[in-house]
DNA sequence: ATGTAC
C-alpha cells in the first residue's frame, strides 16, 4: 500500500534537491505559483498525498508569491496543510484563516535558569504538582484571575505590554517575544461578544491536545556561539510553555470565516476548497479579520506570559532559598500560527506582503530589525517543540530562510497518527509508565489525552529539525530533552 | 486546536 503512495507522490513531484520538492505549476489547474515542499526522502514517504493536493490549492489563490510551500513537519489541516506558508501581494493577494488556523498565535515560549538537572531532580515530582495546580489545565479550563471587560481591551491591544504593566513579568520580556508579545493593529470591535464571552475567563490557561508546560534540561549544544548569547548551556535547567488563544481564538477564526465564505462569493474568487475562503487582502472583510486576528494573536502572547509567571512563582518558592535569583529569564517566544505584514524581497525587489504561517515559525537571520539586540549578531532563536516525551530543539534563523521560505521554518513534530486512531490504538496509563521509566513524569487532566500525545503518534522532531537545519534555513544551537510534563 | 455537535 505504502509502496503505491510512493509512487504516485513521486509521479506528481520533481526533485529540486535532497530536501525540495517541487509540485509543477500544471498539476492542478488554476495554480498561480508552482509548490515547493521541504522534506528529505524518509519525511516524503510519509508525507500524506493529500497535502500535496493543499499545497496545489493554495498555489491557486490570487497574488501568492513565488511558490505555496509546506514545511518538512507538514501534514492535513484545514484548507492550508499544517506546516504551510504562502505570501500573498498587499494589493492583488488576500487574506485567508485557513492560513493562519483555529488556534491563533498558537506558539511556544523557552525559559532558561541558573538551575542545574541536579538541582531539580530530586523534587522533581512534587515541583509538577505544584505547576500542575498553579496553571489551569484542559478543555474549557478557567483561569485564576477575571479580567473586566477594559483590561479584555487591553490584553487585545496591548499584548505582553498589558501583562508587565500589571506586574506579571519583566520588562525584559517584552523583547523576547516576536513582534515585542504586542502586533500593532488591533480592533477589539472586530472580536464578537461570543468569542469576548470565551477569552475573558481562560487568559493564563494551557488548554489541551499538544498544548504543555515542560521541565526541561538542556543536553546538548551545537552551535557554542549562539548558545551563548541564547544563554544555554549544557546541564541547565529550562522551562517550556506551549499553548495559543483559547477559545478566544477559535471564535474569532470561527466567526471571520463565516464572513470570508461570502466575501470569497462576493469577490468572485474561485476556490479549489470552500476552506480557503478568503478576500482580497485591501478588502473592508480581509481587514477585519486581520484586525480581529491581532487580537487573538496578542490574546496568546498575554496567555503564554502569565503562565510563564505563574511557572516563575512556583520554581522561586521551591529554589529561591537555597539558590537565590534563579535567573528565569525569557529566551524568546514564538508565534506557529499568525499572518504578518512582512517586507520581502521578491524578484529583485522589496515587496510588502502578507505572510501566511500555519504551523511554521518565523526564523529571521541576524542583522534583521525585528530581532532583539542581544540577539542581532546570531539570528532570531527559533523554538520547535518535540512531541511529548521527546526533545526540543532550539535553532537560530539563517539568511536562506529569506531567500527561501519568506523567513520561514518547521514549527514541531508533525502529526502522524490521528486524534482518534491514537485514542483507539494506544492506552494512557501505559505511555505514561512507558515514560515513566525514563524518568520522564506526565501531569495530566485524563489518560485519554496521554494517548493522543504519544510519541509514536508524531514524526521524529529531529528528522523535521535536520531537513530545515541541512536547508540552511535555521541551523541547530541546542537540544532540550524533558523531564516532567504537565498537559491539559 | 475547540464549551471535541446548535
Amino acid at each position: 500500500m505504502s509502496d503505491e503512495n510512493e509512487t504516485s507522490i513521486l509521479d506528481i513531484l520533481t526533485k529540486v534537491n535532497d530536501n525540495t520538492w517541487e509540485v509543477p505549476g500544471n498539476y492542478k489547474p488554476g495554480m498561480n505559483v508552482p509548490g515547493r515542499i521541504f522534506v528529505s526522502k524518509p519525511l516524503l514517504d510519509i508525507l500524506e498525498p493529500e497535502t500535496i493536493d493543499q499545497v496545489a490549492n493554495v498555489a491557486s489563490l490570487p497574488g501568492i508569491q513565488k511558490y505555496s510551500m509546506a514545511m518538512p513537519d507538514a501534514h492535513l489541516g484545514y484548507g492550508f496543510s499544517i506546516g504551510g506558508v504562502a505570501a500573498f501581494d498587499k494589493e492583488k493577494g488576500v487574506i485567508s484563516p485557513g492560513g493562519v488556523g483555529f488556534d491563533i498565535n498558537c506558539g511556544v515560549r523557552l525559559i532558561r535558569s541558573n538551575l542545574m538537572e541536579d538541582d531539580v531532580r530530586p523534587r522533581l515530582a512534587d515541583l509538577l504538582d505544584s505547576l500542575f495546580e498553579a496553571i489551569p489545565s484542559g478543555v474549557g479550563s478557567k483561569s485564576r484571575m477575571r479580567l473586566t471587560d477594559e483590561e479584555l481591551d487591553d490584553v487585545f491591544i496591548h499584548g505582553v505590554n498589558w501583562a508587565v504593566k500589571n506586574g506579571y513579568g519583566m520588562k525584559g520580556d517584552l523583547s523576547h517575544c516576536e513582534s515585542n508579545g504586542m502586533m500593532p493593529g488591533a480592533d477589539p470591535s472586530k472580536v464578537s461578544i461570543k468569542a469576548r464571552k470565551r477569552g475573558r475567563p481562560q487568559i493564563g490557561t494551557l488548554g489541551s491536545g499538544n498544548h504543555f508546560l515542560e521541565v526541561q534540561y538542556v543536553d546538548k549544544v551545537y552551535d557554542e556561539e549562539a548558545a551563548k548569547a541564547f544563554g544555554l548551556k549544557e546541564g541547565q535547567i529550562t522551562f517550556m510553555i506551549h499553548c495559543g488563544s483559547r477559545g478566544a481564538g477559535h471564535q474569532i477564526c470561527t466567526d471571520h470565516l463565516q464572513k470570508l465564505t461570502q466575501a470569497s462569493k462576493k469577490y468572485k474568487i474561485p476556490l479549489p476548497d470552500k476552506q480557503l475562503a478568503c478576500a482580497p487582502a485591501s478588502s473592508e472583510e480581509a481587514q477585519d479579520y486581520f484586525k480581529a486576528m491581532v487580537c487573538a494573536a496578542n490574546y496568546a502572547w498575554v496567555n503564554r506570559q502569565m503562565i510563564m509567571h505563574w511557572a516563575r512563582e512556583v520554581f522561586d518558592e521551591f529554589f529561591k532559598a537555597q539558590h537565590g535569583d534563579l535567573g528565569l529569564d525569557l529566551v524568546y517566544d514564538v508565534a506557529h500560527n499568525v499572518a504578518k505584514l512582512e517586507k520581502h524581497m521578491i524578484d529583485g525587489e522589496e515587496k510588502e506582503v502578507y505572510v501566511h504561517r500555519k504551523g511554521a515559525t518565523r526564523a529571521f537571520p541576524a542583522g534583521h530589525p525585528e530581532i532583539p539586540e542581544d540577539y542581532k549578531n546570531i539570528g532570531q532563536p527559533v523554538i520547535i517543540p518535540g512531541s511529548m516525551g521527546t526533545a526540543s530543539y532550539v535553532l537560530k534563523g539563517c539568511p536562506a530562510a529569506m531567500e527561501l521560505t519568506f523567513g520561514s521554518a518547521c514549527h514541531g513534530a508533525g502529526r502522524v497518527m490521528s486524534r482518534s486512531s491514537a485514542k483507539k490504538e494506544l492506552r494512557g496509563e501505559e505511555i505514561q509508565n512507558e515514560l515513566k521509566s525514563q524518568g520522564i513524569i506526565v501531569r495530566a487532566t485524563q489518560p485519554s489525552l496521554i494517548a493522543e500525545e504519544a510519541p509514536e503518534v508524531y514524526k521524529s522532531s529531529s528528522d523535521v529539525v535536520d531537513v530545515v537545519h541541512n536547508l540552511g534555513i535555521a541551523t541547530k544551537v541546542a537540544r532540550v530533552l524533558p523531564m516532567g510534563v504537565v498537559k491539559g
